[in-house]
Parts: C-alpha cells; sequence; structure tokens
DNA sequence: CGGAGATGTCAACGCTTGTTGGCCTACGCA
DNA sequence: TGCGTAGGCCAACAAGCGTTGACATCTCCG
C-alpha cells in the first residue's frame, strides 16, 4: 500500500489532486475497517496514504465527512424478483457473501456502525432503503416485510459479524458454498414461509 | 444510578471499599455497554459512581483489568441433553433472550469485541469454552459441532446486534415470544438436522 | 486520647488526538 | 523567463485520555 521508501519522495514528481484523494480514500477504508472510528486516526490514514494529515483536512474537512465519503455502502443488490421464488434466500446469501469478501467497506460500515452513533444511522439507513425495498418483492404480506427483512439482516450481519470482525475459527473456515448451503433455506423461511 | 447532589457529601458518612468497588463496577458496565471500550473513559464511569477517577485506579490498577473484572461472562446454559430433543432450538433463543434482556453485561462484551483485539479473544473464548460444549451434547457427528456451533452464534450475535445494539426499529420491536417463534426451529436445523 | 490505616480528593504528568495556519516548492501557462 | 497557484510540509494549538503521587480526612482499635 506504500509505494515510498520512509523519508523518501526527495524532489521531483509530485501527485495529482486525484489520486492522492483516491490514495486517502483507499486507506481511510482499509483502516476504518481494520480498526473502527475512533482507533482509525487521520494521522495513520495520512500515513498509510504517504502524505501529511493536514492534506487530508484540506481535501475532506473533517475526519466525520471524510469518514462519509469513504464508506458509501451500495449492496447492489440483485433484481430477486426475475428469479424463481425458491431460489431467493440461497440467491441473496451468495450475493451478500461475494459482497463482504472482496471489499473491506462492508465491514468497515460494521464496526463503525457498533462503535458509533452516526455510523449506527448510516446502517438502520441502509437497511431501510436498500435491504427493504428488495424484500418486498418477495414478501407475500406487506405487513410482514419489516419483520421478515429484519430477520434476515440479523442472520446475514451474524455471519458477517463472527466471520469477519470477530474470526471465530469455525465461521472463518467455512467454504462460501458451505455458508451459501446451511444459510440459504433460513434466508427461503425467513422471506416465504408462512408466519409462525 | 446517582444517590448524592453533584457538589455535595459535604463532611460526614463515607462509603465502605465494597459498596464502592460495586458502584464503579456498575458505571463500568453500563459505560463499556452503552459505549464501547475506548469511549468508555474511566473519568465518565467515575463521575458515574460519585467518586474520583483515581480511585478506579486503586481499586483496579488499570483500565483493562477493570474491564476484565465488571465484564465476565457466564452465558449459564442449561442442560439442554435433559430436553426433549425437539426443543433445543426453541430453549437456546429463549434463554439468549432472557440472559440479554436484562443485563448490560453482554451488549458490554459485544461492544467492545468488536472495537478492541483484547474484547475479541474474550468473545472467541465464551464461543470456546461455553457454546461449543453444550452444542456438543446434542450434535450427531462431534466433527460437525465447531461448524453447526459456528452457525448457531451466527445467528444469535446478529439478533443481539441489530436488537441491542443497531437498533433496527422492526428487530426492536419484535416481542420476545416471536423471536423465538422464528429463530428457535433455525437453531434446531443448525443443531440437529442433516448436513446439506 | 492518639495514632495507624482505610477512604477519598487534587493537581499534575506525558501522550495522543483532531484541527489550524503559515510557509515552501515545483509545475504550467504567458 | 517570470509568476500564480496547486500540491505539500511543518509546527503548533487545545482538549481529552490513562495514570501517578502527594496530601487531606474520617474511623476504629488499643
Amino acid at each position: 500500500m506504500l509505494d515510498s521508501a520512509p523519508g523518501a519522495t526527495p524532489g521531483p514528481s509530485r501527485r495529482s489532486s486525484d489520486a492522492t484523494r483516491a490514495a486517502i480514500l483507499d486507506a481511510a477504508r482499509a483502516r476504518f475497517a481494520a480498526d473502527g472510528y475512533d482507533r482509525a486516526t487521520i494521522r495513520a490514514i495520512a500515513r498509510d496514504a504517504s502524505i501529511d494529515p493536514s492534506m487530508v483536512m484540506r481535501y475532506f474537512g473533517n475526519k466525520e465527512a471524510l469518514f462519509a465519503t469513504a464508506v458509501a455502502v451500495d449492496l447492489r443488490l440483485p433484481d430477486i424478483a426475475a428469479l424463481p421464488r425458491e431460489e431467493v434466500g440461497r440467491a441473496l446469501v451468495a450475493h451478500f457473501l461475494g459482497l463482504w469478501e472482496d471489499n473491506g467497506e462492508l465491514t468497515a460500515m460494521l464496526r463503525v456502525g457498533v462503535t458509533n452513533p452516526v455510523g449506527a444511522e448510516r446502517m438502520r439507513s441502509v437497511f431501510r432503503d436498500q435491504l427493504l425495498p428488495v424484500t418486498r418483492l418477495v414478501c407475500p404480506d406487506p405487513e410482514q416485510v419489516p419483520t421478515r427483512s429484519a430477520l434476515c439482516a440479523a442472520q446475514l450481519l451474524g455471519l458477517a459479524l463472527t466471520r469477519y470482525v470477530l474470526r471465530l475459527p469455525p465461521a472463518v473456515e467455512l467454504a462460501p458454498e458451505e455458508v451459501v448451503a446451511w444459510l440459504g433455506p433460513t434466508l427461503q423461511r425467513y422471506l416465504t414461509a408462512p408466519s409462525p
């Protein structure tokens, strides 16, 4: 992630404004994901981006704005209305797993959501604006949509928590196909089974 | 929680050592649960306990030791081997729900587990030493015990996360019986159903 | 009555944090 | 060639943190 020797960059080349912005955002995402909001310091992010901390302020104003810019979550949920109805559970699990595996953005949001009130509000809005509407497409009774959606969120976030944040060994070692095979039917039931 | 006027306690009565210890531990549990490890400051805990911050150090040495003493999690898992085998899922969900509802200790552990490496290790050990052995009593194949146990942990912690930490409205509004009715069969399947 | 020990306060330390303002220096256009 | 400006560094700030040690006061035993 660092690309220059510690005290180097003696004279010549300088970065473009956009490249620096991008480097800061990358470093910020990684730090927020690894350390949570409080422990991810501006100084550490700046160091990772090979720049002075004051530049972070110039580019983004303050820490909260940096977080808001760096962690803009888009779940990119698939159009599950187009799928066979009995496969939506497995499809959702597989989609989330893929999302989580290859970018730290969601881990960052989860860690910060637990640490910080602003982060928690952000997670509630992602739930409300992204997961809930999609659930509406599959659920029989509109009145049950929030409940069923929340149950799905609990199962999916619980997986992320144990696998990517707490790193319980058996949860980490599960192969992706195993996760889908186990959690798929659970989400299927939460979404489509008659309420118990 | 505070029982004296702000600047009061002018002369006479003093507290016993044990009462002060207990007051500090209560305040610490509440603060860790509400704020996580970093934001729960010694100064704030001391203020809640109506005492000088330096006394917290005298009683507990340092912040990490205070946390270790204040948050000593005992899941008190019931002897599920004595239950009818098809009821263990519901029983576990009901037990966890009760545990979580009436003390902040578990919320504290969860919040700190996400924030702090030491807290995460603590959660792994609770999983390993308390949940996993109980799972062993119900699981058919010993080799599948860690996997099945981790699946249960994911579902239960996901519930706690959405309901007590992130406070997603639909998760908060679920009645306890509803939670048991929805999650019971899930845990039942994770524990006893043939592996998919 | 007197002093030892328990209980508690106060003021300060060294450190880290987010944030600010002044200064430098290389680049690109005229 | 000269110069404005974008890009970057450095030093410092006020605040808050965990932690420490010196000092006060109450209580109880001999």
